[in-house]
DNA sequence: CTATCATTGTGAAATCTTACACGAAAGGTG
DNA sequence: CACCTTTCGTGTAAGATTTCACAATGATAG
């Protein structure tokens, strides 16, 4: 029940946690089918139903999933119980951006620091924290054991600025750099590059 | 060879592309192999030369791929052979960081106009655009002909954006509003929520 | 010119993912 | 209680994707 699941379907568990949560917000009911879940994705309901079976039986038959219960399973499968502390590189724009990104927390996680190598942008106030020299990196990293980092940074310096995470203990990256990065096995990466996104929709167009 | 190739290959040429890029900028080589792509992206050379003999053969026994002639080819097939003007929906931290990235121009966009609905944004200058009100958006798109947008807004008003954009002319979206959106078919949508992408490397820590 | 090496493009096999379809429950109704 | 409706969980079939492995081709060297 552990290591023989799908990536692809643990990609899709925050979308139905997502949704999920949206529905439990609306209040308009306390429970909800693989089939309604699956109208709102865009998913069909029996995959829905394939993908949460590989973790356990959340539902009943004739009345569906209760939401509550099930954003509370799906949130502890997914390891969100309690907040992760995550590393912002770079106070560039997007740095900016993300440090000012309410919502972050009501979904697991904490930006606890941010960090630029610029000594002008050092010092800067953003979202809350002040902007940390990169020379503190390993030892900010460290001393909270952040295991979460998000780089927001040029392509050039990313690789060697994800040797220096992962020497000081991260074990997730999401890389806004537009450059493939090489790292040790256990430590998982997400990328997120606009281009690609638009690029690999003109195709169609 | 237009209708039936897969999506998912279709979705990795971007990749290819940029690094066939990156390898021509570093000009130590006219010419490049499926495994050399592969050992630099995480990829199988097998997967490449599929993925590529979908369209055509670029390549030569023995050789391997002249890196300027693919570029060319495959910025062909996705259409990036002129520029695509992009209209960015929303001009919060997030439409700043979107209006000032230059790394749109040299791969195919150009952010042609950026929109706002609060008045006290309208007319504030961004990465050398002015702020537009939002009641200007059908105008605009339909004058510039624009078939790309990116929205850059809170989820609650993202589906109603996405309806004006669409019924404009536009596309291809790409959204970074955490909600899914329903749109026409023939339409594209392409998210980023980087909360989802940090909820999918949090279960394997 | 011949042998050797590198590398492509691709049919076939293997693996992975999704969709189907149905038995089994659970709740509601009269 | 008997019947009807809803919906789950799942074995199996269908479909999609990746990997394998090899013939064919081009370059290179002696």
């Amino acid at each position: 029940m552990a290591t023989d699941i799908p990536d692809i379907v643990i990609g899709r568990l925050p979308i139905y946690l997502r949704e999920l949560t949206r529905l439990a917000e609306e209040g308009e009911q306390t429970t909800t089918s693989s089939h309604e879940l699956g109208q709102r994705l865009g998913i069909s309901s029996a995959q829905i139903r394939k993908d949460l079976s590989h973790f356990g039986e959340f539902g009943k038959q004739g009345t569906g999933y209760h939401i509550g219960y099930l954003v509370e399973q799906l949130s502890d499968i997914l390891r969100l119980s309690s907040e992760w502390d995550v590393a912002v590189v770079g106070a560039g724009f997007l740095g900016h951006a993300l440090a000012n990104f309410n919502g972050f927390l009501d979904r697991g996680f904490r930006i606890a620091c941010i960090f630029d190598n610029d000594p002008r942008k050092v010092g800067e106030t953003m979202g809350g924290l002040i902007v940390l020299p990169d020379s503190d990196l390993e030892k900010v990293i460290k001393r909270k054991q952040i295991k979460v980092a998000i780089l927001a940074i040029p392509p050039h310096v990313a690789q060697q600025m994800t040797d220096r995470l992962v020497k000081a203990g991260v074990k997730a990256l999401l890389s806004y750099a537009p450059i493939h990065l090489t790292v040790p096995e256990g430590v998982q990466v997400s990328y997120s590059d606009p281009v690609i996104q638009l690029q690999r929709m003109t195709y169609y167009l």
